[in-house]
RNA sequence: GGAGAAAUGGCAGAGUGGUCGAAUGCACUAGUCUUGAAAACUAGCGAGGGUCACACCUCCGGGGGUUCGAAUCCCUCUUUCUCCGCCA
């Protein structure tokens, strides 16, 4: 959510940097401003009406004491008028408030000016590629049938159990599973993350305090009994740890990092393009996420950008990194790498990681703040990484070491693993 | 799941209808003292809206209600604690 002051101060960068966006934000933009000026305008009125009311009261009380009940009753009276009119304007008030909170929800991030207009990932920037593409021979299978041929992965198994992107993992292709987890935390950890263990289940507050609601909410599980989400993604518990909370400048940086499974609908989703790890309902990450000072967020987020590059550097897996378009960032995001590894077998580039800056945009609504030196409170700026998305980065792994005996495990992961070839 | 108790500022903890946005202690910040630090002393010290700045308004777990007036009374939800039951 972005703040009505950046706004008001901001007026034509923001409707341009949203251009890039092919989000028309000139109307909204004044929508908002409108509904503020009226929000300041009503509050003070009501404000004004309270003030008087609050004199009358103590008025009121002294007149008791002095035993002056008549006159006491007449400005009761008075009073249970006004009362009768502020009443109104509270309702009204409270339903400014309302559109407002609505029309603001409404506006995603600017884009940095960095970031290129573009209406879908065709328009996004490559800024760095790997280019050593391995030579597979034709006969090079796609992961599904690695994982049919070694007994790894059980798509059909899932399906029986629960439903389609649902697989399960057995035996080598679990134990890789839990050896990737772990090499993720580890590599993680040493770049100074703090590892959480955080719920899995998440309540209404945290789904609008990182943006999930109300915009997505048909994309998330929901547990209606007990009004509980199934977490997309663990940047809902990790960062909604930090909502209402005012921290100090010198608790900068906060760096954190969680396993955790993420659970996704994918409503609409199907074809060719989804087939085995390539897009599940269940599905295993390991997320890091950064509060930085508002001069350090950029900064922090090329430091995430390279650790992420690092981890997929030492896999040995080919990939590149895109800087996303406008039309292709995501909402709360003012800018985004995504990051792909090349899926040897399948051909085609998969997404392992997205990382992002959302500036104040999330913190705005989660209410995150810190105590500057000369004891203001601003925003601070929140970011977010996958480090990495399980599934995909297997699927590359399989397709990409697999031999005609078998498949090969990189050596970093070889401690984790503690078996060389799966076959 | 049943019975009872409670929820107040960063923490602890007063306050049960009328200058209470809230005593006090700790923590914190600045200053005095000190070679420096500690101690002691002095001052400041919740958040949001609003204003050039004041004024002023809102907030004592969330929501609703009673009253001229509520942290204080009523309803409701949530959470925590104690006891009982159940259980990985």
């Amino acid at each position: 959510m972005l703040q009505v002051q950046y706004i008001k101060e901001n007026k034509e960068a923001v409707i341009a940097g949203l251009k890039k966006r092919f989000f028309d934000a000139e109307e909204p933009v004044e929508r908002v401003l409108g509904l503020d000026d009226k929000r300041k305008s009503v509050q003070n009125k009501l404000d004004l009406s309270l003030a008087e009311q609050k004199k009358m009261a103590a008025e009121i009380g002294g007149l008791f004491k002095q035993g002056k009940g008549a006159e006491a009753n007449d400005l009761k009276e008075k009073v249970s008028q006004m009362k009768n009119e502020s009443k109104e304007l509270t309702s009204e008030l409270s339903q400014i408030a309302e559109d407002l909170q609505n029309e603001l929800y409404n506006i995603p991030n600017v884009p940095h000016e960095k970031v290129v207009a573009g209406k879908s990932e065709d328009d996004n920037e490559v800024v760095l590629e790997v280019v050593d593409i391995p030579e597979m021979s034709d006969k090079a299978l796609p992961h599904w049938e690695v994982a049919a041929k070694y007994d790894i992965i059980d798509f059909e198994l899932g399906t029986k159990i629960t439903g389609a992107g649902f697989p399960v993992y057995k035996g080598k292709g679990a134990r890789y599973q839990r050896a990737l987890i772990n090499y993720f935390l580890d590599k993680n950890t040493e770049a100074g993350y703090n590892e959480f263990q955080v719920p899995h289940l998440v309540n209404e507050a945290s789904g609008y305090g990182t943006g999930q609601l109300p915009d997505k909410e048909g994309q998330m599980y929901h547990s209606t009994v007990d009004n509980l989400y199934l977490i997309p993604t663990a940047e809902v518990p990790v960062t909604n740890m930090y909502r209402d909370k005012i921290l100090k400048e010198e608790d900068f940086p906060i760096k954190a990092t969680a396993y955790t499974p993420c659970f996704r609908r994918e409503a609409g989703s199907y074809g060719a393009h989804v087939r085995g790890l390539n897009r599940l309902h269940q599905f295993d990450k390991v997320e890091i996420v950064q509060l930085q000072h508002p001069d350090k967020s950029w900064e922090a987020l090329d430091a995430m950008v390279e650790h992420i590059k690092g981890i997929l550097t030492e896999l040995g897996l080919p990939f590149r990194i895109l800087r996303l378009c406008g039309g292709d960032t995501g909402f709360t995001s003012a800018m985004t790498y995504d990051f792909e590894v090349w899926s040897a077998a399948q051909k085609r580039w998969l997404e392992v990681s997205s990382v992002s800056n959302f500036l104040t945009f999330q913190a705005n609504r989660l209410k995150l703040r810190y105590t500057a030196k000369d004891g203001k409170r601003h925003l601070a700026h929140t970011l977010n990484g996958s480090s990495l998305a399980l599934p995909r980065v297997l699927a590359a792994l399989l397709e990409n070491y697999q031999t005609e005996n078998g498949v090969e495990i990189p050596d970093i992961l070889k401690p984790y693993t503690r078996f060389d070839f799966i076959d």
